[in-house]
RNA sequence: GUGGGUGUAGCUCAGUUGGCAGAGCACUUGACUGUGGCUCAAGAUGCCGGGGGUUCAAGUCCCCUCACCCACCCCA
């Protein structure tokens, strides 16, 4: 084969490009009625931008960006992930907070591809801006929770952490980084990079070797400042009230730098390594950061790819194998020039029709007619022309009946929206 | 970057101790020239991922390489 696809991406072919469309709609539909607004960014943006809001701790800035030079010399990147731009978009052009912003795009990130994690792929993202109570951060988690339920994302748990806040965290990020120095000829070599970078990632650390030493580091719920654990608290009692189940997970933390507070994972045990479908959190700092005024703001963005696949054949998005309401089967040259005609007006009344254009034999048409899985045909030879009626006949029970044209309309009409 | 697995027909996959390249599904044609699905018959389809080596002989054994998948890591 001589073209490939790059390595990483994929073709959504027809069977999955409909069920995405079908996933869509409903998110669509879920989100307008929270109040949600459609916003769409350009693919790529400058390479700075995610430097300062994704952050030089990330591995998505550190290893994983499409970065390049345009022919002006920019320092541009393809998107890694929506937050960013959508501040950057709601900063620039001045649009009123507090305001609500949902979007889904494509995402490029150059990891090493395997099951569920792809170097192009499509995020659903929501972002509540301008609000800072627990209230918002329990509302969003239970629109996520509701969205995911409706998809029928199966082995679904959520896990859930608090990262605390600017003052309470460097109290604590001190504290963690005395204890790796003093631990630091134990640690991997990757932990001795977070250790500088962004202590509070050590954490993610798989190694067991860290882990146990990690077991004895200093607990950073001994460090939440009083406004942070009353966020915490009513957030939790939040999603007890209406009966959202979580799990808490200290070792949550997160892989970008702008998160504060609230952090959140959706996970489902059925996708294998990479497990989560949806990540977010609050992150009250980032808006600052890109030189806006101090905002609170809290969203999550899931992985379309990753919910279909944690959820295919159930759910909202199954699709009917695609057939058509009827076909036209012309015999003979004068009757495909009609058929073609007799097609054009019946599409106009909003019938869904289309006609077999190769020539061949009756019983020819009907078998392509069975191969195209066609619900109903339209047999139209010289006879027919010459009477203006034409047979009508139902390729399940393979009943006919001669109609004209205006009988044609009346019957598709009144049967719109029925499956064959 | 580090491991493991898989590459054979359009698809799913067999292929034995090295001995003519296979099956099922799908496809084409006919039986059936204005009535499909079922059945039957016939047919087409391959750089066996690529390169090198061993051998009278390689899909099969050896070396190299590429691609894809999975896992580590990280994340959606």
């Amino acid at each position: 084969m001589r073209y490939r696809r790059v390595k990483g991406t994929r073709d959504i072919l027809p069977h999955e490009a409909e069920a995405r469309r079908g996933l869509e709609s409903q998110v669509h539909e879920q989100l307008s009625k929270a109040g949600f607004l459609p916003i769409l960014t350009p693919t790529f943006e400058y390479y700075e931008l995610y430097q300062r809001s994704t952050g030089e701790s990330s591995d998505i800035v550190t290893k994983e960006m499409y970065r390049f030079q345009d022919m002006g010399g920019r320092d541009l990147a393809l998107r890694p992930e929506g937050t960013p731009s959508v501040m950057r978009a709601v900063l620039e052009n001045r649009l009123k907070i507090p305001i609500r912003l949902w979007y889904v795009m494509p995402m490029f990130r150059q990891d090493k591809p395997q099951k569920g994690r792809y170097r192009e792929h499509t995020q659903v993202g929501v972002e509540v801006i301008g609000e800072a109570e627990p209230q918002a951060d329990i509302e969003l988690i239970k629109l996520g929770f509701d969205l995911f339920t409706l998809m029928g994302i199966k082995g679904m748990f959520l896990e859930l952490n608090t990262i605390g806040c600017r003052e309470c965290r460097s109290g604590y990020t001190e504290q963690l980084t005395g204890f790796l120095k003093e631990h630091h000829d134990e640690l991997c070599a990757d932990c001795k990079v977070r250790m500088n970078r962004n202590p509070l990632r050590v954490f993610d650390c798989k190694v067991a070797s860290c882990q146990s030493i990690l077991k004895q580091a200093p607990s950073q719920r001994d460090h939440l400042c009083s406004a942070c654990i009353e966020h915490f608290d009513a957030v939790k009692a939040g999603l007890e009230r209406f009966s959202i189940p979580y799990e808490e997970n200290e070792r949550l933390v997160r892989g970008l730098d702008y998160y504060s507070r609230t952090v959140i994972e959706f996970k489902s045990s059925t996708l294998g390594a990479q497990d989560t479908v949806c990540g977010g959190g609050r992150y009250d700092y980032l808006m600052g950061e890109l030189g806006g005024p101090p905002t609170a703001a809290v969203g999550f963005a899931f992985g379309v790819e990753r919910a279909l696949l944690a959820s295919r054949g159930e759910g909202i998005f199954e699709f009917n194998q695609s057939s058509i309401p009827l076909l036209l089967l012309p015999l003979g040259d004068e009757a495909k020039v009609y058929s073609l005609e007799l097609l054009f007006k019946l599409r106009e009344a909003g019938i869904g029709v289309q006609a077999e254009f190769r020539s061949g034999n009756l019983s020819k048409q009907l078998k392509r007619a069975n191969t195209r899985n066609a619900c109903k045909v339209l047999i139209i030879g010289e006879n027919e022309i010459a009477s203006g009626k034409f047979i009508l006949r139902d390729m399940q029970t393979g009943d006919q009946q001669e109609v004209g044209f205006d009988e044609l309309l009346n019957l598709f009409c009144s049967a719109k929206g029925q499956s064959c």
